[in-house]
Order: structure tokens, then C-alpha cells, then sequence
RNA sequence: GGAGAGAUGGCAGAGCGGUUGAAUGCACCGGUCUUGAAAACCGGCGUACUGUGAGGUAUCGGGGGUUCGAAUCCCUCUCUCUCCGCCA
């Protein structure tokens, strides 16, 4: 949620910064000040007769602690029209913060002045490509197939237990997610990355501070009964560890990892996309989150653009990184890195990891800030990214790494897997 | 699932209709003292909105009610804890 504050400040750049992700936001943002200026002036009415009833009350106390029963009975009657006055003022200015509140939803993050304007993917920068397309002497098979010639992963299994997007991974194939998770974990560890072991399920306070609900609520599982949500990212309970919290000074960057089953109902996604492991409702993904003085926000992004680049390295897979433009940028993000690994054998770029910068985009709604030098309060940054999401790195280093013999299990993971083929 | 207790500032913990935004202690910050530190003493110390400012308003889990006036009384919801049962 972007604040009101900087709407009424720096009304024309944000006009002009949703342009580029060919947002409007003219008509919102002229019908959000005209409201935001009236709940002001109501607002200030409003504060003006509580403050004269606040006196009148005391004067009355005071004048009943005398035995002034008659003068006393006397000022109660004057209370009336003013209570009255204030009840109605008060519902005026509630009406009016629901519809700021409503407006406000509407409208998303400002994206970076680097971001480029665009429409769709076909606008996205292309700011880096690391490695080739290999070159196969034989036919290259795509994962799905590799996965039933080794018995890794059993997409039927999982139809016939929960339902299609639910995986059973077995024997190797569970190792390598097992050794997948140790390795991204440990390199997250190294880099300074405290772990967390998050409950997988969220309450709404939750899903509101990092910006799944309200607009979001289809994509999650949500448990009726108790009123929670399963957890689409280890964004949320990680994130959400700093709801409401004021950091003491201005001297602090937190960073923070955590590996979690991640759920999505993927409501509307059908066709080849979901093939395989391209698209799963339940998947492995190990993320890092970012707290920060906002002033070093855009070199954490950097840092954590060169985290995810070394591991995708050590996995020895061709990538590359994609700079969103403003209309793939997802709603609450000012800035975000796509990597993207080539698919030998499908033959195309699969999305691995998105890191992204927040701004003060969630903050605000989280109410996370950190007291200033001069005892002030201000919010503070957060920011997020895969590091990495499991299915399609699995898929891309099953694709990318076989041979007519197997698949070779790049360097860095055979530590974590016990074993340097899959045949 | 059954029974009970409770939710007050960073923490602990008073208050139980009227100068209470809230005693007291701890923690924290500033100062005095000290070669330095500790101790002692003095002062400060929640958040948000609003106003150029002095200030004003709201806030004692959330919502509603009673009252001139509510942290204090009533209703309701949520959450936490304890005990019993059940399960691991």
C-alpha cells in the first residue's frame, strides 16, 4: 500500500511512475485527495467538539465534587447537541477512511525510476545471460520423461493421492530435493542469512501485512475451519516475524531465510505451462528476506541479485536476468529480477527466482519501522527472493545435465546427495 | 472436546466511573559525580493522526453499549494461559 502522504506530496510522480506499468491512476489519485482532504477537514471538526465535551465533562466532574448539583445538571443539557453533533461526524469521517483504505488497495507500487515501461514480458530488459544453449549428440528428453525412466518424481502417484500439481518425489529424486534445500540453505547461511523454521500456515493479520489478501485470497488454500491460510511463500511467516515492530536505531539489516513447502492454487493456469514440474501447487522453495535501513535497500537488492546468480553458477545452469518492466512487476514491487534457466529440452526460458524491492510497499501495512537518530519513527524497506524455488531447477538440471548414461549431478551438490549420477 | 483464568506502556505490575496517557519497579536515553566504569542522584522515555506552531484528538486485545465522563460497568468477538480428556 503506498502511503497517503506521499499521494498528496508527490501526486504527479506517482501519476507519472504508474505509467510506466500502464496504470492510470489519475482518477484515483484526484478522487483519493479530494476524499483524503475532506476526512481532513471532518476529521479536524470532528477532534475540535470531542475536545469541548472533554472540557465540559471535567467542568462537571469538578462542579458535582462541589455539591453544585444544580449548575452541574445545568451543563449536562449542553452536552447534548454536541454529542449528537459528534456522532454523526464520526461516522463521516470512518465512511471516509474505508473509502481512502479502498482507494489506496487500488493502486500499486511505484516502480523504480530504472524500471522501463511495458506491457507484457516482451518489454522485460534483458540485463545479463550467463552460459549457452548445449548442443546435444542425442535426443534430449524433457524432465518428465527422465523423471519416470529414473523413477524420481510420480505424477500419477500424487493425482491418485491428492490431486494433479502434488508431486511424489522418490528415491534419488527426493535426495536431490532434500540435497537441493541443504545446499540453497547452506549458501544462504554463509552469506548471512539467519534460518528460520516458519509455521506453514498464516492467520489474516498475516496475509494483509504482506499484501496476499486482500485482492489475493483465490491463490491461497485457506482452511475454513480455523480461519487460516497455507502459505504460498515463506515470504509471509518470514516477513511477518516483524509486524508491528519498531526497530530500536537506524543500525540494523536483517536478513533472514527459511525453507518451506510453498502452496498456490494456481486458479486459473491450464494448458502445456503446467506440464511436468513447470507449475505446481505444492512445491519446495527456500527464500530470502531482507529488512533494511532504506537507504541501503538498492544495495541489498544488488547483493541478493549476486547470491542467487552464484548458486545458479554452482548448479553450472545457463540463466539468465531479467529487469521487469513496469507492467510484468508484480503489484507490490518496485523493482524486480526475474532469472529465468534455459530448458534444453523444452526449449525454453523457466522462471527459478524473482527477487524484488519492496520500498516502504509493505512496510506500511506491516507497520514495521526503525527509530531515527533523532527519535524519530520511519518504515523501513523489505525485500524478497527465491533462493531458489525447487521444481523447475530440477527440471532445468535434469534437462540440462543428461547424458546418454544419466544425469551428472553438478559438483556443489554431491556433498548434499551421497551420489554423482542419476542412471 | 470439557472446565476455569486472563488480555494495561519494551518487560514486570498497580489502578477497578472523574485533574489517569495511566502509580511503582526494571530496562533504555541524557546529565551530575568519577581518571574511567559501577553505584548514587537529577531529568527524559509509547504509538498514530492532525495543526506552521502552542496544541488537539485517539489509543489500557477488537467491536458495540451505558454515562456529562470508562482502563475501570454491561454485551459481544478474538486471542493467550492453566487443568481434565484425547492424540502424538
Amino acid at each position: 500500500m503506498l502511503e497517503i502522504q506521499r499521494i498528496r506530496n508527490e501526486k504527479e510522480a506517482v501519476i507519472t511512475g504508474l505509467k510506466k506499468r500502464n496504470f492510470d491512476a489519475t482518477e484515483v489519485v484526484d478522487s483519493l485527495l479530494g476524499i483524503d482532504l475532506q476526512w481532513r477537514n471532518s476529521k479536524t471538526e470532528l477532534e475540535s467538539i470531542s475536545a469541548e465535551l472533554n472540557i465540559l465533562a471535567k467542568e462537571i466532574g469538578e462542579l458535582f465534587k462541589q455539591g453544585k448539583q444544580a449548575e452541574a445538571t445545568a451543563a449536562k443539557a449542553k452536552t447534548a447537541d454536541l454529542k449528537e453533533k459528534e456522532a454523526v461526524l464520526k461516522t463521516t469521517v470512518e465512511g471516509l477512511d474505508t473509502q481512502i483504505i479502498q482507494l489506496l488497495y487500488q493502486l500499486p507500487n511505484v516502480p523504480n525510476e530504472i524500471v522501463p515501461a511495458g506491457k507484457s514480458e516482451l518489454d522485460n530488459v534483458n540485463v545479463l545471460e550467463v552460459g549457452t544453449k548445449r548442443i546435444f549428440d542425442f535426443e534430449a528428453a524433457p524432465h518428465w520423461d527422465i523423471c519416470k525412466k529414473f523413477d524420481l518424481i510420480d505424477f500419477e502417484l500424487g493425482v491418485k493421492i491428492t490431486g494433479a500439481g502434488f508431486p511424489v518425489y522418490k528415491g534419488k529424486g527426493a535426495k536431490l530435493q532434500r540435497a537441493l534445500i541443504s545446499f540453497f540453505l547452506e549458501e544462504a547461511d554463509k552469506a548471512g542469512y539467519q534460518e528460520f523454521i516458519p509455521p506453514l500456515v498464516v492467520n489474516e493479520a498475516s496475509g494483509y501485512g504482506t499484501g496476499q489478501l486482500p485482492d489475493k485470497e483465490g491463490q491461497m488454500y485457506y482452511i475454513n475451519e480455523d480461519d487460516l491460510y497455507l502459505i504460498p511463500t515463506a515470504e509471509v511467516p518470514l516477513t511477518n516475524i516483524y509486524r508491528d515492530v519498531i526497530l530500536p536505531s537506524e543500525d540494523f539489516s536483517i536478513k533472514m531465510t527459511g525453507y518451506t513447502p510453498c502452496f498456490r492454487r494456481e486458479a486459473g493456469s491450464y494448458g502445456k505451462d503446467v506440464r511436468g514440474l513447470n507449475r505446481l501447487h505444492q512445491f519446495d522453495k527456500v527464500e530470502i528476506v531482507r529488512i533494511e535501513h532504506p537507504s541501503n535497500a538498492e544495495k541489498a537488492l544488488e547483493e541478493m541479485v549476486d547470491h542467487v546468480k552464484g548458486l545458479l553458477e554452482k548448479l553450472g545452469l545457463h540463466y539468465r536476468i531479467l529487469r521487469l518492466c513496469g507492467g510484468d512487476t508484480g503489484f507490490a514491487s518496485a523493482l524486480t529480477y526475474d532469472f529465468e534457466v534455459y530448458s534444453a529440452a523444452q526449449e525454453k526460458w523457466l522462471e527459478v527466482s524473482s527477487v524484488s524491492m519492496f520500498n516502504t510497499f509493505q512496510s506500511t501495512r506491516l507497520k514495521l519501522r526503525f527509530k531515527t537518530n533523532d527519535k524519530k519513527t520511519q518504515l523501513c524497506h523489505t525485500l524478497n527472493g527465491s533462493a531458489l524455488a525447487l521444481p523447475r531447477i530440477v527440471a532445468s538440471l535434469l534437462e540440462n545435465h543428461q547424458t546418454p548414461e544419466g544425469v551428472v549431478i553438478p559438483e556443489a551438490l554431491r556433498k548434499f546427495t551421497g551420489f554423482d549420477m542419476i542412471n
